[in-house]
This record gives structure tokens, sequence and C-alpha cells, in this order.
DNA sequence: TAGGCCATCTGGTCCT
DNA sequence: AGGACCAGATGGCCTA
């Protein structure tokens, strides 16, 4: 029987990746001379008790049957021991080259969660949270760009968190109010605008090379004005909608609404970044400035809102 | 302990 | 024939 190479798992990989890193070329490697030597011997027991199972059943049946049963059954029996070697080893390789693609998709999950609002490596996005949040960002995106209207706090967390679980509500809620702590860093800016976020990102038509904030005629995240003043009159992400989708340009990256995730990633559940994070109950009241704590007021409004929902 | 999430295995289907 | 893709099954891990 042969023995896994677990010696050989780097510290910072899951089992379940150490489980695959190994199998996908190694196990191939390992798997072929052995069949080649013992065909008998399997790595997959499982598979291996099964097709025992059914030879000893073609065993027990050629006893009383007919001659054509039993000539059928000597051809089938021949037939899976022609191929049952390499059947098994195709089996193998298709598996690794499924992990490969699962893998493959994993690090474009991982890349979409690095370019949706809320990225923390510590407390990553599920695969179906990441989607939908993605969703609802270019979704906003969209519509931003096509109405040019300025979108209030209340509205534009609504309208990202629709269709997401608490804890994901939560989690935007949490850089939401992680990057108001930010702009509060900057009090000389235009009255705590969220377009000053978007000063950090040249759009799609900068090509990287245009400075943003630079006489744009687009106002992404405007400054906080009353709540449903806006979008509202527009469908939303979860309705078929009336964008005109066809002159729109891929997704700008405004990540830097809510954090600087390039630059590190940011852990919510401690507070060890300084003014990027200002955690409610962590923060004396006399730390806060008078923007501070009106942020933090609309705050609430909004985490109060979007979990209404769920207290439902 | 139940439920959510995930990685992996597996067989089927489609395409080249 | 073989690879890509898909969906169901399964078991492990984690958390409330």
């Amino acid at each position: 029987m042969l023995t896994l190479p677990f010696d050989e798992q780097s510290s910072n990989q899951t089992i379940s990746s150490v489980r695959m890193s190994w199998t996908s070329n190694k196990l191939v490697k390992l798997i072929k001379p052995e069949i080649d030597r013992a065909p008998e011997e399997s790595l997959d027991t499982r598979r291996e008790d099964e097709l025992r199972d059914v030879e000893v059943k073609e065993e027990e049946s050629e006893a009383g049957d007919p001659a054509w049963l039993r000539r059928r059954a000597s051809q089938k029996k021949k037939l899976s021991h022609s191929r049952l070697d390499r059947v098994r080893l195709r089996r193998i390789e298709a598996n690794a080259r499924e992990r490969h693609r699962m893998h493959g998709l994993n690090n474009a999950l991982d890349s979409l969660r690095k370019v949706v609002p809320c990225y923390s490596k510590t407390q990553k996005l599920s695969k179906i949270e990441t989607l939908r949040l993605a969703k609802n960002y270019i979704w906003l995106l969209s519509e931003i760009l096509s109405t040019g209207k300025r979108l209030d706090l209340l509205t534009f967390v609504q309208t990202l968190c629709k269709g997401l679980s608490q804890p994901t509500t939560n989690l935007v809620a949490g850089c939401l109010q992680l990057n108001t702590c930010s702009l509060i860093s900057q009090p000389d800016e235009e009255s705590l605008s969220l377009y000053a976020a978007y000063d950090h990102h040249p759009g799609p038509e900068a090509g990287g090379s245009t400075t943003a904030g630079s006489g744009r005629s687009l106002r992404p995240f405007g400054s906080f004005c009353s709540p449903f003043e806006s979008v509202n009159d527009s469908s939303s992400p979860d309705s078929s909608g009336s964008l005109d989708m066809g002159t729109l340009s891929p997704p700008f990256n405004f990540s830097g609404l809510f954090t600087l995730k390039h630059e590190e990633p940011v852990d919510y559940r401690s507070c060890h970044n300084g003014l990027r994070y200002c955690p409610i109950n962590q923060t004396s009241s006399s730390d806060l400035g008078p923007y501070d704590i009106q942020l933090r007021g609309q705050f609430y409004q909004v985490q109060g809102e979007l979990n209404k929902p769920f207290h439902n």
C-alpha cells in the first residue's frame, strides 16, 4: 500500500490543500508505476472495495450460469482487468484536473474578494456572499455612472447589502464605519464627502494615467445627503432593471471607499490599524470630533436599517 | 450538536 | 479518446 508523503506539507497549507497539492501531480507519478507494478492495489480503497465486490458477484454468478453468460462474464472480467488500471489512472488524473480547475475558480474568487468592498484576510467572505456583494457593487457603480446622482450612505449600504446574510451585512457596515474614520483623519476634505475616497482611485477612462478628482464629471459618491434622495427611483439590483448596460465600462475600483485594500488587509476583529478602524465601543468619545459623532449616528442608523429585515 | 461552508471525489455530458 | 465542465455526494472544520 502506498504511503502518503505528508512530510512534504508546507506549514501554511490547510490539510485539504495539502491533500490536493501533492496529489495533483505527485500522486499520478506515484500511482502510475504502482499500478503498473501491482494493479490490484489502489489508493482509492473505497473504489477498490466496490470493484472487488463486483468481481466477487461475477464469480458467484459464474458458478451456475449458462455457458454464454459465463463467456460474457469472462469477457467482462477480462475487459475490466485489462482496462481497470487505465480507468483508475484516468480517474486519478481527472481528479487532479478537477482540483486544479476548482483552485483556478477559487483564485478568481479571491481576486474578486479583493476588489469588492470589504476585504479581510482573516474574515473572508464566503463564495456566495462574495458573488452577491460583487453583483450589488457592480449594480451600484453602474447606477452611479449612468445617473450621476449622489448617493446617500444609507441607500448605498442598503443596496450593497441586498440579499446578503446578516454577518456579511455587519461586515460591510463595519467596513463603512472604518472608512468614515479614515475620512475623519482628513478634516480638510470637502465636508466629509465620500467622493474624497474616490480620489484615490482613477477610473477606467483614466487608463491608469489620469489622476482622479481632476475635473471629473463623475460623482460616484457625493456628500451625505438625505436618505432616499437619489437612486430610489431606479430599479434594484435584484430586479430586471432599466439600466443601459451597453454603454458602461468595466466597473471602477472604488474599493477605497471602504478600505485601502491593496495596501494592507484589515482585520475587523482586532483594532490594530489606528484610524482605519475605530470600533464604536473602543474609542472614547473625547477622541471624536463633531464629524465623527455625526457619522457614528448615521452609522447606527444604517446598521439599524440594515438589520431590520433580519429581526423581522 | 446542528448548520454553514468548503474541498474533494465521482460520474455524466458535451465538445474537440 | 480525452479534456472541460457540471452537479451530486461525502466528510471535515468551524461556529453559534
